[in-house]
DNA sequence: CTGAAAGCGCTTACAG
DNA sequence: CTGAAAGCGCTTACAG
């Protein structure tokens, strides 16, 4: 057996001899041999791992992002190298690491800066946005239109006559809760309404607080919140509630966004935008390993629509 | 400059002159030289990777078990290779993989059978499950107290005067949920108590049906639901007070498991059984690493007893 | 303290 | 179809 012979069997569509193979495979079987996949990356410059970089993993919509990753990436046969980020400042120690783990590609739902942008390239490592935007050529991204999601919940408030409105965005170092809370503030700013901003970290104890701000402003008296995502949303109405007996949405209407499964509980049966992450993900997914596979492919921006979900939170026309 | 001299400059404790040091890590910073740490790996046959594998990743308590290993393994320079896996069975998938990628160990909430186990024992990788407790010996495992946990639960329930029982269990293949169930039946069968018993998956929706076909059995009227997880007892609190005008806790009392964020929120509030993730990942990652670092180190189980939290879902005593 | 050499487990032209 | 040889980027005795 040389160990040729053994590398060709492991390898779809080399030539070997069905015998050769016969034999290899026996052999493979009975010592439980497998090809050492980090010495195959070393010399082929393929690790098949792509550096996944999350910077919000409290926000309840990422479990599901991060086992649909699981899922279309494993379909390739490529893993996932994990990072979590407390801190969004944390995206030089990550890229650290992700440097020498030769990962093929990222998948990024963080805030990269220019130099950090650069870095990737200046190295060859694909790398694709979750969820971000950048307006500066040369970089992928999927991305959930916040700012239309925004615009149709607007309209919606609107037509059903609500003129005090309040905007919670998340945190501020959050692209995807600027994003939604410019289009909200954009869209009502065209019309004759009240509008007070408060600002909230995306957390359900932040919105209470927030609620309490708002509530304890005289001469502004909302009759609708507009929700930076669905745990804020859910926030709301529960302080409104219990706090201050408010009728959500007689009195209030309160809006989320993304489409956690939370936002179809009965207690709370919530007017959001749902991302279609499934969609999201295949098509980050396949962008990234397109562009492993053949390095001149020109960067993209994929846009998809959210999707109205028409809960009793605030009754929209349909 | 050798390779030699490169490859001490990156190891701590070598010996190596603050001049060649000063020399090697100029060009470093020119070069963006970072070593690759895949190439290392094949030679000192420590990858600094370790697998997750996690078996339920729609259980809300995942997130943060996820974050706070990333932490803590982040902090000893220890990197996740991630794989969620849609179905229990998927395990033996994960496990070729696994082995390819020469992790330095794995940390596994899913379940295992014993070849799988003996498996990992063969080829010398650490293995530490999370929320699973093997009797057999040589399984290290870090869990939570299921069923001394339900059985707090139960005593206070009892002295609430409550009397005709429905235990909903999760999943059939969760051994999480089969501890937390047979913990709670244990304790009741000792009592002289009405015991019904429905199976749900752990979500939401499978808690509303279960609900429903609670309340359609004639001659079974309950008055306290023990449910194997936090999102069905927020299902079976939403679908008691929505579809049955059901007051709670006053005519049902309702308990969960998990201590998720969900269980503080206003409209819930909710009896349950807080897990210590942050000393179980503590403990879970420290086991691990130690068996990495020297193999000779005993298999070992540390179960933590988990903390009751009072709510006003069900008001048991202090 | 430093460098030349061997070797980790693979893949891949290259010759046969 | 098959094997010997070179080389991926490292680390680590070994000599100097």
């Amino acid at each position: 057996m040389s160990q040729s012979a053994v590398s060709r069997c492991f390898k779809p569509g080399a030539s070997i001899s069905a015998k050769t193979r016969a034999k290899v495979e026996k052999a493979a079987r009975q010592l439980g041999y497998q090809p050492n996949a980090i010495a195959r990356g070393l010399i082929t410059r393929r690790s098949n791992i792509v550096a996944v970089i999350i910077s919000e993993p409290t926000n309840l919509n990422y479990p599901e992002v991060l086992s649909q990753l699981n899922r279309r990436l494993g379909e390739r046969q490529v893993h996932i190298l994990l990072f979590t980020l407390s801190r969004e400042r944390d995206v030089n120690l990550a890229l650290d690491q992700v440097w020498q783990y030769q990962v093929d590609g990222i998948i990024a739902a963080a805030q990269f800066t220019a130099e950090q942008i650069a870095a990737c390239e200046d190295r060859g490592i694909p790398l694709v946005f979750y969820n971000r935007v950048y307006t500066q050529q040369g970089v992928s991204a999927v991305c959930c239109d916040h700012a239309d999601g925004e615009r149709q919940l607007i309209e919606g408030l609107l037509s059903n006559k609500r003129k005090n409105f309040v905007v919670m965005s998340g945190p501020a170092d959050s692209a995807v809760s600027t994003a939604r809370t410019k289009g909200a503030v954009t869209r009502l700013k065209q019309e004759k309404v009240n509008l007070m901003q408060v600002a909230g970290d995306y957390s359900y104890e932040s919105a209470v607080e927030c609620v309490h701000e708002v509530m304890s402003t005289k001469k502004f008296s909302p009759d609708a919140f507009v929700c930076a995502n669905d745990t804020m949303a859910i926030g709301c109405i529960d302080t409104l509630r219990h706090d201050y007996g408010v009728a959500v949405p007689k009195d209030i209407a309160v809006v989320g966004f993304d489409g956690v499964g939370a936002a179809a509980w009965l207690s709370y049966d919530l007017t959001t935008v749902v991302q279609p992450v499934q969609r999201m993900v295949e098509a980050a997914v396949n962008m990234l390993l397109e562009r492993v596979e053949d390095d001149s492919i020109p960067a993209e921006t994929r846009l998809f629509a959210g999707q109205l979900r028409l809960g009793s939170s605030a009754q929209l026309e349909a």
